[in-house]
RNA sequence: GUGAGCAUAGCUUAAUGGCAAAGCUCCACACUGUGACCGUGGCCGAUGCCGGUUCAAGUCCGGCUGUUCACCCCA
């Protein structure tokens, strides 16, 4: 009997963990670019954290969490998303006191949900948080900084939502009203809706149903219940968004599944992946860092979702730099082995980045030379009994007609840096 | 959690209810120190699992499991 993976948990296998690589490299090199610093967390937190963060009344804490209790009867659960994590570890590390910080992290995050496209048990995100600022200039940096990563990769069939829900009170007031609206038709709601209506009434705004969309385009909106600050908040993001030659759409029925957001929140959406279309989401938190137990701190962060991000990218056409080797060394004779190895150690001490395959498991002159063939290698580097007689070592091109040589084997460093393009190591 | 589709070799796909096939991959040989292309040969399956109908089931029926898509939710 075969084992088999835990469902919705798959493995990145080496084919496609190499765009992941580069994607990941490419983000992290952003985001630290905007002065963000990286945090690791934990995976595993304590229960109460998520249920006071995300909301008890959430579908990620209703009946997504994969919780647990541990041998000293303590409940612990697999954290769903990041933000709860990276705001404890800014409390309790009293990263938070008098001071401002803009981290990223990035790592595995786990809903039990049934899998589909984009949308797995185990998945993936990129997670940027600013604690400690008020915006909305933090918001627009925030967005500009993602942005320029569909704009450096060449992904192009994004776009951006925002909304704002105002603070907490104007967010109650307009829900009662809509309260009062949905449950005045609610003979016309759809089952979703009306179980949404006591839950979260705000959801049903987002329904998909096309017998929902005359009643909410009818329902009230949030803009006309915002508070003064709030309102010139989100009209200064927009501004500062235009400048910045940010296009983007309000979409005033953009609300979030996480009860922790206030005022500014964003999405970037796509029709590129089937049915899970937010590659990337977040918004503003300010009541959060407070109500876990900090002092008060306005917040802002959006996470993405990595297996989206991939998903996209090659669907925009977008290929990872290949990462075969640069070289192939080939050892012909029990002898040759040694200097090969000798051989091969030399050139990755000479050559920076440079990527060296040796040829392993021996094998006939022809198998070996069939195996630099199919590692994508350019070179083939070839130490035989003639060669070690006479202290050389054969050059052979594998992808272009030039002809074999036959180098000296102290020349044979500078001859491959200069071939691929890697500089030599200083001091050697 | 709900609904629908799909399940044959490592991969992709064949097989009017009647002997389970092919291509690719991999290995070897041809070619005893030179890869790719061509050729020859080899390896690899109890057709996802359990049951039923039938002289006969990969094929039809039922259940299960897995997977995909959609709903839902969200990254």
């Amino acid at each position: 009997m075969k084992p088999k993976p835990v469902k919705g948990m798959n493995d990145i296998l080496p084919e496609v963990s190499a765009t992941w690589q580069y994607l990941e490299g490419v983000v992290r090199e952003i985001v630290q670019s905007y002065g963000y610093s990286e945090i690791r967390l934990p995976l595993v937190e304590h229960t109460e954290l998520f249920k006071r963060s995300i909301g008890e009344v959430t579908d990620i804490v209703e009946k997504e969490m994969y919780t647990f209790e541990d041998r000293g009867g303590e409940s612990l659960t697999l954290r769903p998303e990041a933000t709860a994590g990276m705001v404890r570890a800014g409390i309790t590390n009293g990263l938070l006191y008098n001071q401002r910080q803009k981290l990223w992290t990035a790592g595995p995050m786990f809903r039990r949900e049934r899998p589909q496209r984009g949308r797995y048990r185990q998945f993936h995100q990129f997670d940027i948080e600013a604690l400690g600022y008020a915006g909305p200039d933090v918001d627009a940096e925030m967005i500009i900084m993602s942005s320029r990563i569909w704009s450096r990769l060449g992904i192009s069939r994004l776009e951006l939502e925002i909304n704002t829900l105002g603070v907490p009170e104007a967010r109650a007031r307009y829900r009662d009203t809509l309260v009062e609206y949905f449950t005045s038709v609610k003979s016309e709601l759809d089952q979703d809706s009306i179980r949404r209506l006591d839950q979260n009434p705000l959801r049903i705004l987002d329904s998909k149903n096309p017998d929902m969309q005359g009643l909410i385009e009818a329902a009230p909106v949030m803009l006309d219940f915002l508070d003064d600050e709030s309102a010139e908040h989100f009209d200064t993001l927009k501004a500062l968004l235009d400048a910045a030659g940010v296009r983007y759409t309000v979409n005033p029925r953009l609300v979030r599944g996480l009860d922790y957001y206030n005022r500014t929140v964003f999405e970037w959406v796509t029709d590129a992946l089937g049915s899970q279309g937010a590659v990337c989401s977040g918004g503003r938190y300010d009541g959060l860092v407070e109500k876990l137990g900090g002092k008060p701190t306005p917040a802002i962060g959006w996470a993405m979702g990595i297996e989206r991000f991939v998903d996209l990218f090659e669907a925009s056409g977008g290929t990872a730099p290949a990462d075969d080797a640069d070289v192939y060394v080939v050892a012909v004779g029990d002898g040759a082995v040694n200097e090969a190895f000798a051989l091969a150690e030399d050139l990755r001490d000479r050559i920076a980045g440079v990527r060296v395959e040796m040829n392993l498991g021996g094998g006939s002159f022809k198998s070996q030379m069939k195996r630099a063939d199919k590692s994508n290698a350019r070179y083939a580097v070839i130490l035989g009994e003639q060669e070690i007689a006479d202290n050389k070592a054969g050059f052979k091109p594998l992808r272009s007609d030039e002809q074999q040589a036959s180098v000296a084997r102290a020349e044979l460093a500078p001859m491959l840096a200069s071939k691929i393009g890697k500089p030599l190591t200083a001091g050697q």
